[in-house]
DNA sequence: CCGGCTATGTTGACGCCGTCAACATACGGT
DNA sequence: ACCGTATGTTGACGGCGTCAACATAGCCGG
């Protein structure tokens, strides 16, 4: 059905366009676009510029700038996951356990890891809040999502969860929608932490609001020792 | 300093403009525009057009179209405020205590008022959206807000978790930033709602998503019984 | 009572944006 | 070899935020 080959995929450089990446190279420029300045500074016009291509270009490859938008904000999620991931790998692979005080009880290691992705989450929020805010903010109508599919970091939540779970140690009165409250508890911390009343924080005292914040999920969601 | 008299205040009708109140005017068609199409839809020279006026005169009154928004969002916030007072008076004053099954334990009407004031969140974003994501997005740099006087939602919040830690309820370990996981925990799931997953689901299960939060907050921060 | 000063509003223009229609071109399969 | 189609270009349109220059209205000091 297609004419033309996918990605040409053999030389990494631009090859002087026409057949190119041309849908990925503008998707990544709206993304350093959206790092900078957020979801209103995703710029069809300046995306398309920066590529070295006219503007309506772009309309070979999306319907429309809302459409690049949200090739941006899929992008986010994947990058957001992905620190995610990494963060859930390194609270989780630590089997000499060093000098925590307590380490023993079952399923230590699903808190930890549980504690590690929402930290990784806000620290997400805070060091690209631009592409926060562009897979944050929900254009219009966002309308079906699979969640596990569409948005992998979600995915990394629930896996965890899984684990508290499988290890007896989850509220059964809270479970069915923890990961649900959970998310809602350290995005909208994140998000007051961006551009709420947080915003004027010192560190030191932010990472104080997250681990109380962390407390009253965990002692909201585990199981009563 | 000021040649010309504030609001004239005495004929409550546009009184053909020139000295009118044509700031709020702006501000209020602003709002209106807010409210059905979220904080991108607040556009300058629709306020000015819908209003009656020059583009350009609007600049009178706001440096910039930026200015406008942030009235808009001040506004929104007073509306967010007054619906959550008005949950919690609804709340607080239940001195005959029906048929609840336990209302003999201290504290239980802090506790009623602070479940109101969450569900009147939830009800002002599921209602309001536009306004809601207006004074949501914090438009590039909020920088110095004094809470409970700029936002005043949050006093009422502040308030009734005053009222719980009165009654020594509060658990002192997440005491100290209550307010700000509290709160945090509602707005995240506000937002999830409206164009998170969340946005695809039928009523009565939010509501028992909502109660899910609701008892996660609540016993994350209550002291144990 | 009046002249002028200032707050207020208007006109016209500029540059940027998203988007459309019409046109040009380079592949790649037949 | 050719032709169709996917891809990219040019030019234009209307809408937006904003600025400079101009017009007016109404209060204040004389």
């Amino acid at each position: 059905m297609s004419v033309h080959p996918a990605p040409p995929a053999d030389a990494v450089v631009a090859r002087a366009y026409h057949h190119g990446h041309l849908a990925e190279a503008l998707r990544d420029a709206g993304v350093e676009l959206a790092r900078v300045g957020g979801p209103d500074a995703v710029v069809l016009r300046e995306a398309a510029r920066q590529v070295g291509v006219s503007a309506t270009a772009a309309y070979r490859h999306f319907d429309s700038q809302t459409a690049l938008v949200e090739a941006v904000k899929q992008r986010a999620l994947e990058y957001l996951a992905e620190h995610m991931q990494a963060a859930a790998r390194a609270a989780g692979a630590r089997p000499d356990g060093a000098g925590s005080s307590a380490d023993a009880l079952p399923g230590a290691a699903a808190v930890a890891r549980l504690e590690a992705i929402g930290r990784a989450y806000l620290e997400f929020a805070l060091t690209e809040p631009g592409l926060f805010r562009t897979f944050c903010i929900g254009l219009p109508l966002m309308g079906d999502v699979d969640l596990d599919s569409d948005v992998p970091a979600f995915g990394v939540l629930t896996g965890v969860l899984e684990e508290l779970a499988a290890d007896g140690l989850l509220d059964p009165a809270t479970a069915q929608w923890a990961p649900i409250s959970a998310w809602a508890s350290v995005h909208g911390l994140a998000i007051l932490c961006l551009d709420g009343p947080l915003s004027v924080m010192p560190p030191d005292e932010l990472e104080a609001i997250f681990q109380g914040t962390l407390r009253m999920v965990l002692s909201g969601l585990l199981v009563r020792p």
